[in-house]
DNA sequence: AATGAATGAGTATTCATTCAT
DNA sequence: TATGAATGAATACTCATTCAT
């Protein structure tokens, strides 16, 4: 009890200093949180950036002090959580050993847990609605998302063909056939989902459990050895 | 009839009345149609009223003469294009005779044809990105398009199970991933496509050939245990 | 008095029409008068738009209508009454005919009368203000104004050397000496005039006089001939 | 003296202490320096708090430690930069022996070496343009350089005209064509003269040697007689 | 019915000023 | 003292909407 003060008011000083870092450095997370959040429900038109501001639980002018526009702030928070999703889910399927109906199942559950689950599946609500006002966001998302995704799915249903776990089927198109469920989940989920609650409430794990089971079923190579099976169809390929 | 002049004259009076009439009702139809192209392109909000009169070739006060605002010209232009849609393709299915896999084949392709394929199809986009701020557009979209939609393909999905043709499937879920493939196509037709020319482009028709296939592959009951597969299934064609 | 009602319709009709047509044509006229007030009052940053709009008994909105911004309408309040002053007084005093020191007294009374007495003269005093916040207008007053009003009073002196009724003097450093008090006049009226009505007040008029004769007699070869008068300096020309 | 160590250590402290003490004094200086600088390039309302701030090496909020607020910041500026500019030129010329056209001329060369040639010499430039919206500044300009200024002049042609040197001239008239130059030539390089580096460039050395000669010309009391010159207009005296 | 000049509520953005550290 | 993160009043500018013609 010598020196509790001063050890407690060194201590305070020294806690509230270190708050008031944190909280600085927390800052532009904490506007993120808050702007996607938004942007997602209402659009980045309707949404306000004091409204922004407000639910990030600072005054308007911080927000401009993190961001220099609205544009920006939308750039942001549209890059932050993308680049999050596709660093993570990289590499991983490549070391997969097994059979390809497990991996592809593996790459449809891996996908919902990872980002159709997260608040950031509606970044892609955002891009759809937006990709014509912000076309460098959309070519972002096309680099960024679109491309290296469908590369994986790419080299996931060639790894089926090459051992024969999978029939040959049109790539690109296949993988777009793959893609667009999932596409939908997230879709309904920040769209009419919330406005359809009386009508079916859609199931993530169920529906992409059946959507595994209605594409394995499709996808896969089982036929007769020796039947002639419809030979894969050419690739529509872009001139 | 003794005066020709005067004839003519009241003739090409009443053309020219009858023309001025036409443009007259043809007005809220040229503005819609000029707003759907805008609000498409660019959303609601990015939308400006005074270009949508320009693109009609109107002044900016004759829009509000038929439209009392901007909002009431939004649902104007998604009742109208929905209504269009929904109405068309009714009862026709029912009354289809043959396998379910052609009726269902049949169904996709018609989709494309009289909604896919024409400008109304951007409403989805529409609908997708405005749903929380336009919540009882969000409702009608549901009402009008997704209960009846879904409606028809749950026939096509029961009668086909009924028939012995499909397998038993999770109705709802079943047909929410035969819809996904199409909005799929829709939304990227209006968002990501115009700003990802030189990536993939995707082909409509053979784009839905391969979802048919893929999906009657998955939906046929004809796997006798052990049995040697499936016969070829007939090769989608593209008309 | 048979068709009174009509004629009076037709007429008021025609009236307001042209009242109409009227006051949009002055519009941006009255929006310059206006904004140039206030500029020259309060200076560009303390106008603001909303007050230049209501002095010119419009609402804001009107404002950008004509202008697209408070720099531009800016930019224009300076061209338009610059613009005037200079093709004014242009060529008048090249067909002068008469001793040299009537044309420089008459120039710088025509000076006051044309631009010094008129609200337009507060141009001199934004200039200064605002050269380093807009260089463009820096430049084009001095390509509209200083180069021209420099180039007219170069050629009265070339004029009165060459006839021997001035002393040869350095031109250039001249030119800036006779302008100086001119200047000098403009902002006194301007800047410090209105807040010291009770020091001496300059009577333009007086003022102008006295420059001239003071000016003359410094200007005139009038000197005893024969008397070695100071050889004209060398012209300090900028390398 | 006994430990030189502890000596060196006290006297460092010292000197830090004396140092950071200077420093500490010389923090206001160093703002009003790095404000008048910035004031006068770019005019009190589009110069930045914060810029002065960076500009004398501290932050911000220091400089709101020294000055209440932006107003009495540029108020201190135009104070102080005003005050070491009259007391200086004080008494000096009162105790003048020699003709007085050598002491106007050596007026008008102290003027410019003490003030012309000073950074201080933007305050005319700032008064100018602000006189309006800040009144009590002109009032102290009026009063502490103005009015001392020309009583200065006065005194100068007053006794140039006693000693039967000069012409009897209206004096208040003359003491500002007097100054007109001198305030033409400061303002010339602190707006237009950055812009017009193309254009003549004033050489203020010239140009003040030109302006005594021209005026001493036209002051002289040496007219040859025969002239009929004009007899002393009277002084118009503002009531 | 049609026009387009005018309006003014609504919003993004700036920046002097404060205050906890 | 000194800092710089945070604030919010102030202001330029937009655009749906009105209304005199």
């Amino acid at each position: 009890m010598s020196a509790p003060s001063t050890t407690a008011a060194s201590e305070s000083a020294e806690a509230s200093a270190h708050r008031r870092e944190r909280r600085k450095e927390a800052r532009p997370g904490e506007l993120l949180d808050a702007a996607l959040d938004l942007f997602v429900e209402k659009g980045f038109a309707a949404t306000r950036a004091e409204e922004v501001a407000a639910r990030a639980g600072v005054s308007k002018g911080t927000l401009f002090l993190y961001f220099p526009s609205k544009e920006e702030l939308f750039k942001a928070v549209v890059r932050e959580n993308l680049a999050r999703v596709v660093h993570e889910s990289a590499g991983e399927l490549d070391s997969f050993e097994g059979p390809s109906d497990a991996l592809l199942l593996h790459f449809l559950q891996q996908w919902w847990a990872r980002y159709g689950a997260t608040k950031a599946s509606g970044i892609s609500k955002l891009i759809i609605s937006e990709a014509s006002n912000f076309p460098e966001l959309a070519v972002f998302f096309r680099d960024e998302v679109v491309e290296p995704g469908t590369a994986l799915l790419r080299r996931v249903l060639e790894r089926g063909i090459a051992r024969g776990e999978f029939r040959p089927v049109p790539i690109d198109t296949t993988v777009h056939l793959i893609l667009a469920p999932l596409l939908f989940l997230v879709l309904w989920k920040h769209s009419l989902g919330p406005c359809c609650d009386a009508l079916a409430r859609i199931e993530p794990e169920a529906y992409i459990a059946q959507h595994a089971e209605l594409l394995l079923r499709g996808l896969r190579a089982d036929a007769a050895p020796g039947t002639p099976d419809s030979p894969a169809p050419p690739e529509p390929k872009t001139p």
